[in-house]
DNA sequence: CCTCATATTATGTCTAGACATAATGGCGCA
DNA sequence: TGCGCCATTATGTCTAGACATAATATGAGG
């Protein structure tokens, strides 16, 4: 086992047994050394990732101290849907409902796609899509074929390396909503808001609409290495 | 500035802006020593740290590559109730309806703590609440006083470093959950399911349940450094 | 032309030492 | 007693070189 790594493992080992508490001090990269046989440089290599990973907390002078654990985090994976529905096994169908040329969306600067859509999972409407694009980001998405590939699919594989904000919220559905997800205005259902950048300006900007017998969010929360 | 610092916030900026797209090739660690003028361990460690932030793919003998970004995922900060609600100005108060010893919920072995009760913002019900404690994880949980402060709240200060699973759906409340937080049937309510463990074993497990239009939960996603 | 062994190469890890930097604790002075 | 300065100390960063490792590219043999 690398030096490095065992030094971490048993250092994260410690803390998250709860033997080494938040607050606690870490010994000195000059003891961990000399404990484990090895250089300074290799033990300030492994308390790096683990100040890293967030399981510790590193101060000049003062020393390494076990890190309060964030109030609640966690990793959000929000699936293509194309792939969740493949993945459940079922057919995935995008339906285009509308695509126009609008000027100005909320926080878009210039003109903008807005594409509205549904996606089918097995013959189904699985989630209602509202998109903006901003034409000026992505010039090439006024040649897609938004009938044929849905936006958020497309735009994969022509925006590389975003910044993105989620904002997640249980909504009634609007009458017409209700008609396409073939339920009521009285069926809870989960409406997901992205916004999408790139260097600071909004790419795209997109409401998800799923009925929420049929749909939840997962998010995982694993610290250390 | 550093040179690991400027090779890393370099490199970063190329892939940000989109001038390096995914799977492009990284110039080599001899070429950037080179190109920066220090040790090649200077660039395998800015390389190594942008490797860490997702930004990078390291191969051996293959190179470095730019990533391929993830298909969607954010970090979701899930806030203490009492925070959230004393951030928003709000009088904060939870008040506890039920207390007892069950045996044996889904997922935790042995007995647990049953609590329900409502966290209250400005006098009227924000969410609901009901959690089971391991007794055999946490046994001075036994002792908390449960009617003057909030489980999570207590829990907070107990339980260092765990792992966590998220469920998030939309969901319509019983009669009795909507009566409690003074809504309707058919009012879309957001629930939060949070599972948590420590070494494998189930810690806690709390379900919350939130008026849709009182609150929502974002999650958000920053590449790099 | 295909397959397998081998040489090459880029990353992975480590060392021993050096200097930089920042914060702390204590000492000396007022 | 109280304040400010300074030495100490732990981390932060870097170097030059070494060896390990894994995957690709190449060449030999079938």
């Amino acid at each position: 086992m690398n030096p490095a790594r065992r030094i971490r493992e048993e250092i994260a080992a410690s803390i998250q047994s709860g033997e080494w508490r938040p607050g606690d001090r870490v010994p000195t990269e000059q003891e961990l050394a000399a404990r484990y046989g090895c250089a300074r440089a290799t033990v300030s290599k492994a308390l790096g990732e683990l100040a890293a990973s967030g399981l510790v907390e590193r101060r000049r002078k003062a020393g390494t101290f076990v890190a309060h654990p964030p109030v609640h985090s966690a990793v959000m994976t929000v699936p293509d849907l194309a792939e969740l529905i493949a993945a459940r096994g079922e057919a995935y169908r995008w339906e285009l409902a509308s695509l126009e040329t609008a000027d100005a969306g909320d926080d878009l600067a210039g003109p903008a796609l807005r594409i509205e859509g549904v996606h089918m999972a097995a013959g189904e409407a699985f989630a209602l899509e509202r998109r903006f694009i901003a034409l000026g980001e992505v010039p090439e998405a006024a040649d897609a074929d938004f009938a044929r590939v849905a936006p958020g699919t497309w735009l994969l594989g022509h925006i590389p390396w975003t910044q993105a904000r989620h904002v997640i919220r249980a909504v009634n559905p609007t009458r017409k909503e209700a008609a396409l997800l073939t339920t009521g205005v009285g069926a809870a259902c989960l409406e997901l808001d992205r916004t999408t950048w790139r260097a600071g300006r909004v790419v795209t900007h997109v409401r998800q609409l799923f009925r929420g017998d049929r749909f939840d969010l997962v998010a995982e929360f694993n610290a250390g290495p």
